[in-house]
DNA sequence: TTGTAGGCGTTATCAA
DNA sequence: TTGATAACGCCTACAA
């Protein structure tokens, strides 16, 4: 049996009115009273209905989040950093897998929009036009995270100069045939930025950019595994491999491995994110470390602030980073 | 400017019930009036409010999953296959970390029930008596995935059996040293269950069960490294290590890196999950394969058929596993 | 300090 | 085929 508001006042013999002021409560009602309404509550183990509350007061508390996939490595530590703070500001967070389909993600937005939620964290690339307009036109209180679009809040770190400070590093321990594995072309982070940290480096350093040792991957450790064999059966091989994902690197590490070359001796591999498995490989990865759990709590702490009208110092955000040297370079 | 039904049924001329009508698309609403009805939706950008249906309705087409943590790599695998069936029977997933610590998991669940969740999905194994009984008298549909309790539904692999034929699979190829690295004493699967299958094999075996060769871990890479450590540094250390987790594995096979250590020569390591990364380390980890997407899959799919009554032809689901035999052992 | 009543945006029943 | 209207469970003026 499941009871309402009105069973509680009848059970307490007060008014509905009572009964509200208690649960929610307000200062204004007699000790008294209030005992005989906690009494009441307590004995038909009464649960307000959030349902029927936000219909009125016109919030859920809850947010959306939409990120490509949940079971990719980077994902998991920053959706942890939003619930955390989420949970604190007793938010509850939908949890939606994109996959970096545009579709898929306008129509999660359309239900998480017609389920009311009081804001939304976008992670990923596939930010369409559509939906970015839609989100204008409803006025959703939005953040990106990772990455970066038209004039909505985000926070994400530099990944063009993070790359480049990488690729100094290399360069700096003597590195000269220098080969990046890169995220995909039409990706503005992965594929974009962090390339052209790559070739701001080298151009600085007056080494030439030489195409052969440059491959285009994705974000997943085979194509990092197949970039690095590609690259290591070079007549010239590269001495080290900037590789612009952890997930990549840890392909490029086994591959590596399966050569029976040794890093960093006679390879040095460099990654990017400071996932988890970085630290737990061997050789542990060289890496840019990029606050995930961060970026997500702060991504949420400045949702609510945007959910209250707080007004904002900054509504772009940028992070710093941290170059962690480990045992692969 | 966010509209409501009122507005929509105002614009097209008709009456709130007849734009309800075919917003829930109804047969009887005459093609004519549908298409006034549609065009006045278009217009306005009506989005119907699912809060006020599901207060309607009583159900919100909203799920809740609890998990220990997201960013522990046993779990993203099965959240994402929940998710991606939850997605199909449109339903939309809460999520929430209670790092198996009860209190917040009975926190959790009451904000949950309060938004009317249709169902919930519970994992890890902290359910405590007192949450076990706050769902038997609310009667919230619910499974368990990975651990089992009492009568709850639940879709589980066979752990005592696996983990035997894990140790068998030692024993057969010529280790007599076998050591292990549990879960904690008091967590069912991993600290027990897994451990009651290594002892198993041994008795059956007619192996001796060597106390200093067990050590108790955790779940997470340290406590395995540590583990590990402790281990190979016994005067007759073993010449094989079973690990309760892959996770704890990786950190044993970073310990045997790091004391050189040949794997799987001097040491064979296996573990148990078949987590994504089990595959990509080097040397790549033997170890039993849980089908974690199905699990979560599964679990959500029996969640569907007891929301909607249907009979379920068993309520324990015991799912297979297999042994993937990999380069560590 | 407490109660009455209207309304939040829908759906569904019942007439028309 | 359509339209009034009463819920759904709660909050909140406003009145008492």
């Amino acid at each position: 049996m499941i009871f309402n508001i009105k069973d509680v006042a009848k059970k307490a013999g007060v008014s509905i009115s009572t009964v509200s002021r208690v649960v929610n409560d307000s200062k204004v009602v007699k000790e008294e009273t209030k005992q005989k309404v906690l009494k009441a509550i307590e004995e038909l183990g009464y649960k307000p209905n959030a349902i029927a509350r936000s219909l009125k007061v016109k919030n859920t508390k809850t947010i959306g989040i939409l990120i490509p996939d949940i079971s990719n490595q980077f994902y998991p530590e920053v959706v942890r950093g939003v619930e955390d703070i989420a949970n604190i500001y007793h938010y509850t967070i939908f949890l939606c897998n994109t996959d970096l389909n545009a579709e898929k993600e306008m129509q999660y937005f359309n239900v998480l929009t017609e389920k009311q939620v009081d804001g939304l964290i976008l992670m990923g690339n596939a930010l369409s036009e559509e939906l970015f307009q839609t989100i204008k036109k409803l006025k959703i209180p939005t953040v990106l995270i990772g990455t970066d679009y038209e004039d909505l809040p985000s926070v994400t770190i530099d990944n063009v100069k993070a790359s480049q400070e990488m690729v100094n590093y290399l360069i700096k321990k003597g590195h000269e045939r220098i080969a990046m594995i890169t995220g995909k072309q039409r990706d503005p982070v992965i594929g974009v930025d962090r390339f052209e940290g790559y070739k701001r480096a080298l151009k600085e350093a007056k080494l030439t950019y030489n195409e052969k040792l440059v491959v285009e991957g994705g974000y997943r450790f085979k194509s990092g595994y197949d970039g690095a064999k590609k690259l290591l059966a070079l007549d010239e091989p590269p001495s080290a491999i900037f590789v612009a994902s952890d997930e990549m690197a840890i392909g490029v590490i086994r591959a590596a491995h399966e050569l029976n070359i040794s890093m960093p001796e006679t390879l040095a591999v460099v990654g990017f994110d400071n996932v988890d498995m970085s630290g737990k490989v061997y050789p542990a990865l060289t890496t840019i470390a990029q606050p995930m759990y961060e970026m997500g709590a702060i991504g949420m702490r400045v949702l609510t602030k945007i959910i209250n009208d707080t007004p904002l110092e900054e509504t772009k955000i940028c992070l710093d980073y941290s170059l962690i040297e480990r045992e692969s370079s």
